[in-house]
DNA sequence: AAAATGACTTGATCCTTATCAAGAAAGTCT
DNA sequence: AGACTTTCTTGATAAGGATCAAGTCATTTT
């Protein structure tokens, strides 16, 4: 029976042409015929479940994945035991791209929840961006774009204070959700607190603290996974750590 | 007279093919047609000063660059008027790679001593790229280790504790240096206290206190910028986080 | 439905590192 | 050379967040 159920997740097939995540992900920007010759790469599995591994760390490197639907976190074990989270992505993202480097896998991929995704070999990627400028543009900005993202990781974990990286944590999801057409303030956050903690470099109490902290302030209310944004623009002065959040607080 | 000095260095100019950097470098693993393809679209211009600025965040992006002697510290500015370091780069590597994706630099790179660099104009690339698969199989991996590198770092400002910051920032050098055919245990670092710190994610004088430390500690001297480092052993434990190093101190 | 398990929250305490403050050393300028 | 500036070091204190310890709430198992 689960069988059954299976091959039918596998015939739902949307071609990228057909694909409400074009904008966003590798198309972008590509005329409609290299479109069709890139979907002629890409290679649609069947979902992963909730704890499934799109790959491990030390897995031979072959293809780039696209998330279609669902979430995944990306994280890399670290020297003691422990893993440090290096993402959280959604529909529309790409990730593996940090193994292109050596052929394997340095870090691992597992699904948050129901998870479909779109692999993309990544030799015929190649081989198909050499004959095909836009592409090979596109994956340059793809890559560089991952950089500056990182970057900007690297501002909030050597600078913000814990509550500057929940408010920056909360807004970007908030952001990506209404790029994807959710809604930017009322949304299900498919990681646990012990791994939002993990990412942001913080212990899961002051997650939950801060949590707790910004519902007191009516910034938000929250209900496990369950977030809705009640004060966005506030949540905005607090990511600039001006601290005019608690001075505009008081002016109320 | 500094423009017959200028002049000078303008001729010394070192093809890729003669350059030592060229293993560490973007000719890495190309044939020497290649190499001498690539040759043709790169650019050596005046060696920049001390505080010299190689791009500026929102200037046009027009050339990656190399870095062929000196050093270079690159930096974004942040919300509140400071600034997060986000690297130092050291001769043969490429700097540039986050600013492809909007086609404006987003952070600022600044010559921390004399420096040359190889300017390598990205549409010339990019085009160069489209014919010579092996060229942008090398410009793949260069990005994908930039991300590697990045993810790295994340551990580092998430996780580690200000000696195993410090500890790691000194082995990194020592490795980089000893790759580029200088001692790994004698070198001279170009950025002051307060830039590694920042890059660090630390309080200028936490740095100073660890300099201090390690030096108690015998692990390294340190005069100013001229390290050695005598230990290095026990700075890879450190790296660790096992808490073994000072254990292993004791037990001598 | 009760029990068990795991996730989250809350409180109390401790520790690391930031901040504040001042002095020393090195480098710069006239 | 002497004054000035900047960088670095060192000490004292404070604060932010980690850790330890329980307890609560959900969810799953039996």
């Amino acid at each position: 029976m689960t069988s059954r159920k299976v091959v039918s997740f596998e015939n739902i097939k949307v071609a990228c042409k057909n694909c409400s995540l074009a904008t966003l992900c590798l198309p972008m920007g590509l005329t409609p015929d290299d479109v069709e010759r890139l979907d002629g790469i890409i290679k649609r599995g069947r979902p992963y479940h909730r704890g499934d591994h799109l790959y491990r760390g030390g897995d031979k490197f072959n293809s780039l994945r696209v998330i279609t639907s669902g979430s995944v976190k990306t994280y890399s074990p670290n020297e003691d035991g422990g893993e440090q989270v290096l993402g959280f992505h959604l529909p529309g993202e790409l990730i593996g791209l940090d193994a292109i480097q050596d052929d394997n896998h340095t870090c691992s991929a597992i699904a948050l929840e129901t998870t479909a995704v779109c692999e993309i070999p990544f030799s015929q990627l190649e081989s198909l961006s050499c004959i095909m400028p836009s592409l090979q543009h596109q994956m340059y900005r793809l890559l560089s774009r991952e950089i500056g993202q990182e970057t900007e990781m690297l501002t909030l974990l050597g600078k913000k204070s814990a509550e500057e990286r929940l408010a920056t944590f909360l807004l970007s999801f908030s952001e990506r959700f209404k790029q994807r057409g959710f809604s930017a303030s009322d949304f299900f956050l498919s990681m646990s607190r012990h791994e939002i903690g993990n990412y942001l470099g913080l212990a899961v109490e002051t997650v939950s603290r801060l949590f707790t902290r910004f519902q007191d302030e009516n910034l938000l209310h929250v209900e496990r996974k369950h977030v809705q944004l009640l004060n966005i623009p506030r949540l905005y002065d607090i990511v600039q750590g001006t601290d005019s959040a608690k001075s505009s607080q008081s002016r109320i």
